[in-house]
RNA sequence: UCCGAAGUAGCUCAGUGGUAGAGCAGGCGGCUGUUAACCGCCGGGUCGCAGGUUCGAUCCCUGCCUUCGGAGCCA
C-alpha cells in the first residue's frame, strides 16, 4: 500500500520510515554527483514529492535516465531530510519502478512549462495533470464538502431532485430535449405535430434547468432542504461565465422571509470560503501567486464583512445620482445590467451586497409580491469581480397571488397543479436562493473562464471527451 | 446571436509578396545535491481550410471553420 504524498508533508510519516509513493513524473533533473532528482507527484496535494534516485539502481542506466514528465512510477525508500534547498524532506530511492511510460515524448502535450488555459482545453483528458487544474479540481472538491458541511450543520436535508423533467413548464431558459424518438422518423398526430405521447414518458421531457420547483415540495414538509447537482441550459451563451452544463447549489427555508434568505445566504458563503482557505492553502497560495494576487484577500475580506443590503429602488436612485455615463441608461424597473452590477458593488459598496425587491416584472412568477403590488420579494447577492453571485427570493405561498401572477405572465395555472397544491394545503411563508457552484469557484480562485474551473465543460458546440 | 481580435514547429511566440526563425520541449554530449537548472550539437513546419488577385501568396482580398475578449441571455 502507497503513502499518498500529501500525509507525507503533512508531517504524518516519520523521517527514517520506508514508504512507498506512487505517481507521475513532473521533472527529472540528472546530476554527475552520480544521482537524479526526480519530482513525483500523486495528485493529493499541491506540491510534488521530490524522490532522489542514485545511480546504484540497478535500473539507473536503463530507466531512470528516461523519465519524461508524465511517466508513472511506484518509489520505494526512506524518507530522509533533504540535503538541498527548496524542500524539507525527501524520498532516498531503493527501488523506482517505471509503470508506465510515456510513448514519444516530443509530442507529449503536457510539457513541464507554462500552458494557455486555451490550450489546455483542447487536451481536457491530459490538463488534470498540470499544477493549475490539479489546484482547481481540489479547490472543487473542497468547496463541494464545505457546502455539504455547512447544510448538513444547519439542518438541512439534501433532496435529490431529477434531472429529467417532464414538467409541462420549467419557466427558465431554454432546455435541452431528452427523447427517444427516431429523429429520422417522427410519429406525428392526426394534426400533423409530433406525436409525444409516443415517446418514452409519453409526453415532452427536458434536462432540468433548476430544482427549485421541486425541492419546494421537500421544503413542506422536512423545512430546510437543499438540492446541488447538475443544471442545464440550451442557451447559446458564449461568455467566460456560462455554461451549458452546470451545477447548481439550492437551499430552500420554510417559515422564512426574504431577509432570513439574505442571511442564509450570507453566512452560507462566509463559512465555504473560510473552509477553502482552512484546508487548502497550498493551492490558494497557488491561485494568489500565479492567477490572482488578490485572491485571497477577497476572500478574506467577504468573511469579515457585514453584507449590505440595498433595495431595487435606492440602487437605481444611487446609480442615476451618480451622473455615471452606463451604456444602458438607468431607470425604475430596469434590469441590473453587468455594468450596474459591478458598478453598485465595487464602486458603491466596495464589498458585497445584496439588492433586494426587484420589479416584479423582470422577475419570475413564483417571487413574492410585495405589500406595494410594483415589486417582488426578491435578491441579488453581488460581489466584486464577478458581480451577481447568488439569486433567491421569498416564494409566493398565497395561492391567489401566484394564480394571478401565473396568468399575467402569460402561463397556464393547469401546467403548474403540483406546485400549487403546495399552497392548498398547509402552505407557508418560505424562500430559497441559487448559486452557480463553477461561479463561486471563479470568485474564489479569480480564474477568469468558466471552462477551466468544471473538469469537462459543455458549451455550444463544445462536447468532446 | 451581435461587436472586436487572433489562428506560423509538440508548446509559447517573432517574421516576410520570392515557400520561414527564436525560446521551451525532445534526442545526443558536457557540467552540477539539482530546484520548470546551465552549456554545445541535432532532428522537427501543406504558415487554420477553400477560393481569388499575382509571374509567384504564409503575407493582399473574399468566404468558411475554430479560439479568445466584450455584450445580450443568465447562475
Amino acid at each position: 500500500m502507497s503513502t499518498r504524498i500529501a500525509l507525507v508533508f503533512a508531517g504524518q510519516v516519520p523521517v527514517g520510515e520506508k514508504v512507498t509513493i506512487e505517481g507521475w513524473i513532473r521533472t527529472r533533473r540528472d546530476s554527475k554527483a552520480g544521482l537524479s532528482f526526480l519530482a513525483v507527484s500523486d495528485g493529493s496535494c499541491f506540491d510534488p514529492l521530490q524522490v532522489v534516485a542514485p545511480q546504484e539502481l540497478t535500473n539507473y542506466a536503463t530507466d531512470v535516465v528516461r523519465l519524461t514528465a508524465g511517466c508513472s512510477v511506484r518509489c520505494i525508500g526512506e524518507l530522509v531530510a533533504s540535503q538541498g534547498k527548496g524542500q524539507t524532506v525527501e524520498l532516498r530511492a531503493d527501488t523506482v519502478e517505471v509503470v508506465g511510460w510515456v510513448d514519444d515524448p516530443d509530442t507529449y502535450p503536457m510539457q513541464p512549462k507554462r500552458h494557455t488555459m486555451e490550450y489546455l482545453r483542447e487536451v481536457a483528458h491530459l490538463r488534470p495533470r498540470t499544477n493549475v487544474i490539479g489546484a482547481v479540481t481540489r479547490v472543487r472538491h473542497t468547496l463541494a464538502q464545505a457546502v455539504h458541511r455547512f447544510f448538513d450543520q444547519q439542518g438541512f436535508f439534501w433532496v435529490h431532485t431529477p434531472i429529467v423533467t417532464a414538467s409541462d413548464a420549467e419557466g427558465a431558459g431554454q432546455m435541452f430535449r431528452v427523447s427517444t424518438l427516431d429523429l429520422e422518423n417522427l410519429p406525428r398526430t392526426p394534426a400533423g405535430r409530433v406525436d409525444f405521447d409516443k415517446d418514452f414518458f409519453g409526453k415532452e421531457a427536458h434536462l432540468t434547468v433548476s430544482g427549485q420547483l421541486n425541492v419546494e415540495t421537500y421544503c413542506m414538509a422536512l423545512s430546510r432542504v437543499y438540492t446541488f447537482g447538475p443544471t442545464f441550459r440550451a442557451e447559446n451563451s458564449n461568455t467566460r461565465r456560462h455554461l451549458a452544463e452546470f451545477w447548481m447549489i439550492e437551499p430552500e427555508l420554510a417559515f422564512a422571509d426574504l431577509a432570513a434568505d439574505a442571511q442564509l445566504a450570507e453566512d452560507f458563503l462566509k463559512f465555504i470560503f473560510k473552509t477553502l482557505l482552512d484546508e487548502r492553502k497550498d493551492d490558494m497560495q497557488f491561485f494568489e501567486k500565479h492567477v490572482d494576487k488578490d485572491c485571497i484577500t477577497r476572500l478574506t475580506a467577504m468573511i469579515d464583512s457585514k453584507f449590505e443590503r440595498m433595495d431595487y429602488t435606492d440602487a437605481i436612485a444611487t446609480l442615476v445620482a451618480s451622473n455615471k455615463k452606463f451604456e444602458f441608461p438607468v431607470s425604475w424597473g430596469i434590469d441590473l445590467q453587468s455594468e450596474h452590477e459591478k458598478f453598485l458593488t465595487e464602486e458603491v459598496v466596495k464589498g458585497p451586497v445584496a439588492v433586494v425587491n426587484y420589479p416584479k416584472d423582470i422577475k419570475a412568477f413564483y417571487m413574492r409580491m410585495n405589500d406595494d403590488e410594483k415589486t417582488v420579494a426578491a435578491m441579488d447577492i453581488l460581489a466584486p469581480g464577478i458581480g451577481e453571485i447568488i439569486g433567491g427570493s421569498q416564494r409566493e405561498e398565497r395561492l391567489d397571488m401566484l394564480d394571478r401572477r401565473i396568468t399575467q405572465m402569460g402561463l397556464h395555472a393547469g401546467d403548474y397543479n403540483w406546485y400549487r397544491d403546495l399552497r392548498r394545503y398547509g402552505t407557508v411563508p418560505h424562500a430559497g436562493f441559487g448559486l452557480g457552484f463553477e461561479r463561486a469557484i471563479l470568485y474564489a480562485t479569480g480564474i477568469e473562464n468558466i471552462r477551466d474551473v468544471i473538469p469537462f465543460p459543455r458549451a455550444p458546440r463544445q462536447a468532446e471527451f
